[in-house]
RNA sequence: GGAGAGAUGGCAGAGUGGUCGAAUGCGGUGGUCUUGAAAACCAUUGAGGGUCACACCUCCGGGGGUUCGAAUCCCUCUCUCUCCGCCA
């Protein structure tokens, strides 16, 4: 959620950056400042109006201590129109307190100034790509049928036990799966970000504050008995930890890393490209969260890229680097690095992280806040990341180590596996 | 699942209808003292809205009610804790 603050100062600015998005939010905006400026006068008003009312109750308390009962009750037929007056009042601020709070989370974040224009994957904006795309064996194969032909992943028992989109995996696979988990944590651990093990289910308070909910409901797994929701992501509990804090300087940064299963209901994406582990309802994440100083984020947001980069190169991954057009922008980002690992047997990019800098659009929601040199309180900006996700990195691992004496692990990776070679 | 207790400022904890945004202690910040630190002492210290700045307004778990007036009384919801039962 945009800070009215921000809105009130910068309108046309905060419009010309939702072009980007190709949305024409000049009405919207007009109409929330227009909200905005009614909401106030209302206030003013209601303000006064209980300023009357506190200081003749006042007085009465006053006059019944002196015995001046009929004074008194004078007074208190005075108040009565007034009460009306103050219901009214009541009501029209809570009307446009509302409206306001609908319009101004009906609008996504502004793009920054290098975010490029544009409506579709085509104008993402690639800025980097690094590693060679080998040229695989004759009979090169995509994962699923390595997964299967070694019993990495069995497809078939998840959907016995549980349904599509549940795999389980099974010795070397369920293997790999713990080693990189491992590796990522330890990885991140190296680089200044405290673990955290979350809970795996949030309530509702919490879907609120990252977004999830109200407009992505139905992407999550909900549990109706206790109110509940799967996290579809660790970003939620981590990030709704601090909600509602103001943190003291010396905890800044935060930087904070967690392992979680991710449950995704992932409604109406069926079809093409969800093979395999391509796209999964519930899978395997390692997540950085961060929240610095609003003169810091960028440089934050440049460090959680390195360091992502560095990941995938341990693991020996072409990859390239994608600064996301305005339009391919998430809903609260302001702006998203993707990066996208080669599939050498799909031939095809898989998305395996997403890093964005929401400067304040999550914070102002949670009121993550910090104590300023003037004294006074301001939001902080949250970042975050997949440091990694584990599905599409197997996916490209077993793609892309695949030769002809079998599927090799990665040099870095060993010590986590135990084993060399699939 | 059964029974009971509770929810107040960063924390602990008082406050049972008006002068309470709220005692006191701890913590934080600034200062005095000290070579420095500790201790002691003094001062200061919740959040949000509003304003150029004041004024002013709101907030004592959430919602509703009684009253001229509610942290305090009533209704309701949520959450937490303790004991018993079950159980990893």
């Amino acid at each position: 959620m945009l800070e009215i603050t921000y809105l009130r100062e910068n309108a046309t600015a905060a419009v010309a950056g939702l072009k980007k998005r190709g949305l024409d939010a000049d009405q919207n905006v007009k109409d929330i400042l227009k909200l905005d400026e009614l909401r106030r006068q209302n206030q003013n008003e209601l303000d006064q109006a209980l300023a009357e009312s506190n200081r003749i109750s006042k007085e009465i308390g006053m006059l019944f201590k002196e015995g001046k009962r009929e004074e008194a009750d004078a007074a208190k037929a005075r108040t009565a129109e007034l009460k009306t007056r103050i219901k009214e009042l009541q009501q029209e601020q809570e009307q446009l307190k509302h409206s306001l709070e609908q319009d101004l989370v009906a609008l996504p974040n502004v793009p920054l100034e290098s975010v490029p224009a544009g409506n579709s994957e085509a104008d993402n904006e690639e800025i980097k790509r690094v590693g060679d795309i080998k040229s695989l064996p004759e009979n090169a194969k995509p994962h699923w049928e390595l997964a299967e032909e070694h019993k990495l992943i069995r497809f078939d028992l998840g959907v016995k036990i549980t349904g599509a989109g549940f795999p389980v995996y099974q010795g070397k696979g369920a293997r790999l799966q713990r080693a990189l988990i491992n590796f990522f944590l330890e990885e991140n651990i190296k680089a200044g970000f405290e673990e955290y093990q979350p809970p795996l289910m949030v309530n509702e308070d919490s879907g609120f504050g990252t977004g999830q909910l109200p407009d992505k409901e139905g992407q999550m797994y909900h549990m109706p008995e206790d109110n509940l929701y799967a996290i579809p992501t660790a970003e939620v509990p981590i990030t709704n930890i601090f909600r509602d804090e103001i943190l003291a300087n010396e905890d800044l940064p935060i930087k904070a890393t967690a392992y979680s299963a991710c449950f995704r209901r992932e409604a109406g994406s069926y079809g093409k490209d969800v093979r395999g582990l391509n796209r999964l309802h519930q899978f395997d994440k390692v997540e950085v969260v961060c929240l610095t100083k609003p003169e810091e984020s960028m440089a934050m947001l440049d460090s959680m890229v390195d360091h992502i980069a560095g990941l995938l190169e341990k693991l020996e991954l072409p990859y390239r680097v994608l600064r996301l057009c305005g339009g391919d922008l998430g809903f609260t980002s302001a702006i998203t690095y993707d990066f996208e690992v080669w599939s050498a047997a799909q031939e095809r990019w898989l998305e395996v992280s997403s890093v964005s800098n929401f400067q304040t659009f999550q914070t102002n929601r949670m009121k993550i806040r910090y104590r300023g040199e003037d004294k006074k309180t301001h939001l902080l900006h949250s970042l975050n990341g997949s440091a990694l996700a584990l599905p599409r990195i197997v996916a490209a691992l077993l793609e892309n180590h695949q030769t002809d004496a079998g599927i090799m692990i990665p040099e870095a990776l060993r010590s986590y596996t135990g084993f060399e070679k699939i």
